[in-house]
DNA sequence: AATAGTACTTGGCCATACATAGTACCTTTT
DNA sequence: AAAAGGTACTATGTATGGCCAAGTACTATT
């Protein structure tokens, strides 16, 4: 039980939040939501948001078209589907209740200190 | 891929940080962490406590010691060790790292729609 | 002695994040 | 045209934590 796993274990479902997000304001493809991903320090690998992604598919939350790129293979763009869309919103909610609730418990302990 | 399942997910890893936060607070047994937790709406069950618990005892994070009761059997009532202080600082950084990251990928799409 | 309630334990299941290696396609270089 | 390098995506196996469910043990009540 190291602090590095924690944070691994911590990250988990957020990262599913974040990538709809990324995705429900337009068409973008991995790469794009790596950068992104990476400008907010949140730290992903491409081991693990290629499966999510696939996921997310599979699941019928997004939805991708193949666009040819001028420097490389294609591309799958992804879109949100109205039931991603849907989801997002559920997802949502339940992160802002985690914080708050994470908030309540942690700020107790702030004032007593 | 459901939404029940997404939100266990995200209460993954939180929950050692709410657990370690309770226990600097002072001592306390299961059942005040349970009750407290429950109060700050984030739902616990006994299953995933009791082995929290253990796993953060043999960690060394926190350590107990048995108080009989009048009402049933004899408790573990729960203090922070050393390690278990240093630790809880780094999963406070952690965590506030993470509420940042998330808030400025969420809040980008806001102030586009 | 039997029952009910409290406190803690254990074993098995599932989903996600990750490391790592691999495939496929395109452009550039020679 | 063949080789080299980069980009994009795929596949496999491991570890961990949360949860369910059944079970143990102790105490007080009836």
């Amino acid at each position: 039980m190291n602090l590095e796993n924690t944070q691994v274990q911590m990250r988990k479902g957020i990262l599913e939040y974040c990538i709809l997000h990324i995705i429900s304001r337009g068409e973008v493809y991995a790469s794009d939501m790596l950068d992104e991903l990476t400008a907010a320090r949140m730290i992903v690998v491409e081991g693990t948001l290629y499966p999510l992604l696939t996921r997310l598919k599979n699941a019928g939350l997004v939805e991708y078209k193949w666009v040819e790129s001028k420097s490389g293979p294609p591309r799958k763009y992804y879109t949100l589907t109205e039931t991603g869309s849907h989801f997002l919103s559920g997802l949502t909610e339940t992160w802002e209740e985690l914080v708050h609730s994470t908030n309540q418990i942690t700020q107790k302990s702030k004032t007593i200190v």
